[in-house]
DNA sequence: AGTGAAATGACCATAAT
DNA sequence: ATTATGGTCATTTCACT
């Protein structure tokens, strides 16, 4: 039922427009416009209809996670129980309900969720996993993986000419 | 030996300012100003400095997966081979030159390396996984989970007060 | 191309140290 | 007094029609 809406070729400046975009979203239409070789009209009204199509889903400011102070970033590998409908909507809303949650996702396999987190310390990151995440109804088991070092800082998707 | 240069301590207008441009990094400073209580100039000072800083690292646009043609997308458990000094510098490079890799972390524990990827289809990620990431020296073993959907899309860091 | 809005920098005010 | 904050105004640049 949610259809792909219309799914309009990319003109090769629309590639060059999200390329840019993704790295430098801050930039202005002017800027923009000179790096991809088009007029700025053009450009401007290029940039709105991505955005408009939901191509270009939003800006986001990449914050450093140290300098903000969290030391641990981990994520945690949920299986669930068999359990009741109407499970899942609950369960989403309490996950979001959680700061230290950068993103979850639903797994295929043995692990059921796959949630990426950060907190200040370890006692931090052990309350949030013990007494919280454990806790939810629903949840069998957790297990946590720490990450030592980014290798490849998160970065975007590949746009093919 | 890299350490962190000066930790001014954030401001209460430092911590408006970047949770607005967290979730609205293309917001003009005129109304990120009006959003967080401060006159367009002080307020694109404060952004400035927190740029400067290394708080605020860029902006990204995000863009949809989906309508960009990735019906894949996974993180790929990886376990490395004891070997030889040198070993990171080279995987870096190679797992950096691979425009799937959305991703890519150094783990603590049982798994050595953690790599969120995307694929146009299931043939392309097997190629990947298969011929490209398996076939890499120190690679030992590759284990692949399926994202089936994102619960909570990647968001920010939570900014305490 | 033109108009209104935004960005940017020079300068001032206030308060806390 | 110096430092750190925010404000006002004038000029240049940009967004958008």
């Amino acid at each position: 039922m949610p259809e792909d809406s219309d799914k309009r070729p990319l003109t090769p400046s629309d590639r060059r427009i999200l390329r840019v975009v993704q790295e430098e979203g801050r930039i202005t239409n002017a800027a923009l416009a000179e790096k991809v070789g088009l007029a700025a009209s053009p450009c401007l009204r290029r940039l709105k209809a991505l955005e408009e199509d939901g191509i270009v889903a939003g800006y986001r400011a990449v914050l450093d996670r140290k300098a903000l102070g969290y030391a641990i970033e981990a994520f945690v590998l949920v299986k669930l129980e068999q359990s009741e409908p109407g499970w899942r909507t609950r369960l989403i809303e309490r996950l979001n309900a959680f700061e230290e949650v950068l993103a979850c996702y639903a797994m295929a396999g043995e692990i059921d969720l796959l949630i990426h987190v950060v907190a200040q310390d370890m006692d931090a990151f052990g309350e949030f996993s013990m007494n919280r995440l454990l806790t939810l109804p629903g949840v069998a088991d957790v297990r946590s993986s720490f990450v030592l070092s980014t290798i490849t800082p998160p970065r975007g998707l590949p746009i093919p000419d």
